[in-house]
DNA sequence: TACAGTCATGTCAGCAAGTGACATCAGCAC
DNA sequence: GTGCTGATGTCACTTGCTGACATGACTGTA
């Protein structure tokens, strides 16, 4: 047993996704989550950057995936189909919770700030697949483009599936997207 | 003559912007700005919702010219060509000033806040967009997807835009990432 | 001419986010 | 036991942003 409770950032965490959803993110101050979690409000700010990034830790894992996909996608797929590859794996990451990611999303969704948040990481994410493409040989501006298409068909799947029933594949609803994307484009 | 030097909210906007310049955005406080526009700090926050949005004040007009460019296009044009009309409407508006645009667009660059904030912007863009697909009579997913497609060949060609020569015409490599997107889905 | 109202701005007090510098002290290595 | 390390606490501070109220030039009207 250390000094103190192990596991603060476990503690900080549950505590203000709780206060986000029971106060709302604006009502909930730092000092209530560190109170909450048994700590202080400056080691709040030791393990998160903001009082957004609480809800995104994740990212960093997905873009991984991501990544990892897009590598290992097949030589002879054309960037679109090795976005798919990408979109897939980051599907089967996220749909694997259908409740802890709608819950998340009604957090952010009732909150400005911290859609901007998840817009920028979703920024991140088309800047990280862009670079796969290019990595494979997709010459700018086609990387970019088709990445940020990718992260299109992304939010849109996402928003679709997020607010549907939960016994629903996202795998599923993203691949719909994916496709009726190229026949509408 | 009014009792305070007329047109505080333009001596605002033109204090922040040189300052975001020349101390960068961080270090540029509001009470800077204010005393550089011989104002109070509270009159700022009258004029601007916070420090950010000086910077994006343009983005009402923007949105009305690329709903009223969707009301425009002709009923027989596909949700992808009734995208480019309003493209195209963005395209001429923000392109007459490459050198206000590069300058904008390096403050917003240096800045991870910033870039937050432009995305929110363009998010409502493609919001905007997929409401006025709508009531040209596209369902969902379609409207949507066309949509932030559009805004994903938007950003890719604004950022090359922004990048190149000032003699480019935005409208030309809008409607080339355009192509090239349909060409790669 | 006086009077009332309005509008842009000032004044002031205060909260919450976020940061830097330094203190503390359990546990571990030697 | 000595000394180091790492996680947390403590404190003081800056900055963004807000609410409530004050001020006084201008405007319209009787």
């Amino acid at each position: 047993m250390g000094r103190w409770e192990p596991d603060a950032v476990g503690r900080l965490r549950a505590a203000a996704v709780d206060l986000y959803v029971e106060k709302g993110f604006d009502q909930a101050t730092v000092t209530d989550i560190a109170e909450r979690a048994g700590v202080t409000p400056r080691t709040f700010f030791r393990y998160f950057a903001d009082k957004r990034e609480v809800l995104f830790s994740g990212s960093v894992d997905l873009q991984k995936a991501v990544v990892t996909a897009l590598e290992e996608a097949p030589e002879t797929a054309t960037p679109y189909e090795a976005v798919w590859a990408a979109l897939e794996a980051a599907s089967t990451m996220i749909g694997q919770n259908h409740d802890w990611s709608r819950m998340r999303n009604e957090i952010i969704m009732a909150n400005a700030e911290l859609q901007e948040r998840e817009l920028i990481k979703l920024a991140a994410l088309a800047a990280a697949m862009a670079e796969g493409l290019r990595v494979r040989g997709v010459k700018e501006p086609d990387a970019s483009l088709t990445a940020e298409v990718g992260i299109a068909v992304f939010r849109v799947a996402f928003g679709r599936w997020v607010a549907g029933p939960a016994n629903r594949k996202l795998t599923r609803t993203m691949r719909q997207c994916f496709d009726r994307a190229r026949a509408l484009i």
